[in-house]
DNA sequence: CTTGACTCTCCCCTTACGGGAGGCTGTATA
DNA sequence: TATACAGCCTCCCGTAAGGGGAGAGTCAAG
């Protein structure tokens, strides 16, 4: 003996609601885009009336929505007969994106762990360093006009600039962005190119060439705010934040001068501006 | 010796953004919301106008988003000094949040590949199973009437639906809600205790009790939609379900009469909906 | 001078709903 | 039976972080 028969008992969206543990809203929204419309709709009040009969279909819906799955791809889902195999295909990409997903966010959770690491070790060294910021970047090929050659120390680039400067002028070319060097080795001697975005190509003179600089996937990068004097601080900076975040360098690094100093205390002028770029990849 | 000093250099919307590696329309809505206001704005035509001087707060920026910061907590950490101790703080709150969303999303790639288990073993298998939908929610308390007693076998229950509508009648009591049955155990004999939802309190009569029967945090469930003849097929489901997704049942299994059968052919009514819930934890 | 590349503002679109206003409807109680 | 109140309706706005595009104005070079 059944107490109660339970046959096309129209339910409102309340009971409902109460019946499959979604919201109001929620039910009122899947009618909207069509994925769980009621059986029955009151042509004057409005009142959606479900069945007990549509709650094999929200099952599949909470299921489906459970993997994670959007709301249109579960309408295709139910909509169709029996879609196992589109069904296991939406998984399979599912799959993959929630793996790579979760790589994702493991990197970002070692980025951030890395960075907490460095504010204590901040604090306890109770150095007011400059706050570096790093940044990985894609660096676009560009054309460039350089000049290359081998300099007894950093500061000794004027030479190869002013050879740049003077074929450049020669050529009458113009630069098209702010200059930098390459820094291809430090040992035994600094091999060091000079460097001038171009957006034309320019006739080469003497050591001066021209040629299009390849891109860079990954570049580790930072701005150092002070005089040259005091670039080693970012140097040092950002290698360390290169090695304790997982990566390796695989390229010569590049200098950007972003803002030069003026010509008289080019070593001390404390409103210049550098960027510091090394290409890097996980290690 | 500088080629060109650089200074006070004026960039337009696009050089800044090839130089950041922004999009246009990321660097107009930085100045929308006020987290990066270009240097100046030429009041006639609108444009705008950048520095390098602001190349390292876009930096910062830039770090600060690719730790999982939002636009607003960047914000408020550019607008502060130095603000290491609220820095710290947010990024530990991250590292939190960052380590939960690994985790379900781990949780929910299992279930996407349990799932994928499941359907490559059903299209091996060709069996023509049923589709079951699993689905996990919570149970809320609820106030049932009930009778509980042991009874031969499953489908053997009449009896102490008798006793719970007769007892109700009595009361005048009416059921707020689908029926079920606890199946408390089964073995040496089965323990099955019938439930009325019921809205308001119900005074006891013989072995008819009323009380609040406790909510359960996580149940696994399922809907068949078939005879009861059929149900162990919607069980050995839901348990295998709940065995390869990892979990364990903590407590006794609740059968929700969603849509019961016509009085004739109790047993073989094809439009009968039975719901299956087995409290579940993650094990 | 013209052309083409940039730039501007304004508006709508994205997901899966949540909040609330303003107005009916259904039912339980006095 | 009157009324209070819970429940329901539609409509509108908001979300985070921009993307896409329309229509119009601007800049620099040939």
């Amino acid at each position: 003996m059944i107490i109660s028969p339970r046959r096309d008992v129209m339910l409102k969206i309340g009971d409902f609601s109460k019946l499959s543990r979604l919201s109001v809203k929620a039910l009122r929204y899947y009618d909207q885009i069509g994925l769980l419309v009621p059986q029955q709709v009151d042509a004057f009040t409005g009142y959606r009336y479900y069945t007990f009969d549509q709650l094999p279909r929200l099952h599949r819906l909470l299921a489906l929505k459970d993997l994670g799955l959007t709301l249109e791809q579960i309408g295709q889902l139910l909509g169709e007969e029996l879609p196992s195999a589109q069904l296991r295909g939406m998984l399979r990409l599912k799959q993959a994106e929630i793996q790579q997903h979760i790589q994702e966010e493991q990197a970002r959770l070692d980025r951030v762990e890395a960075r907490l690491r460095q504010i204590e070790l901040e604090e306890s060294m109770s150095t007011a360093t400059t706050p570096y910021a790093f940044v990985i970047k894609k660096l676009e090929p560009m054309l460039v006009a350089s000049v290359r050659g081998l300099i007894p120390s950093y500061p000794e680039q004027g030479g190869l600039w002013n050879e740049l400067g003077r074929a450049m002028q020669q050529r009458k070319a113009a630069e098209s962005g702010p200059c930098f060097t390459i820094y291809h080795a430090d040992e035994p001697e600094i091999d060091a190119e000079v460097c001038e975005p171009v957006a034309k190509p320019v006739q080469p003179l003497e050591r001066m060439q021209c040629y299009q600089l390849l891109g860079v996937e990954q570049a580790a990068c930072t701005i150092h705010h002070g005089p040259f004097s005091t670039l080693t601080q970012a140097y040092e900076a950002l290698i360390r934040w290169i090695n304790e975040s997982g990566y390796t360098i695989t390229g010569p690094c590049r200098e950007i001068y972003l803002r030069t100093p003026l010509p008289e205390g080019s070593q001390t002028d404390p409103d210049t501006l550098t960027e510091i770029q090394f290409p890097i990849q996980k290690a």
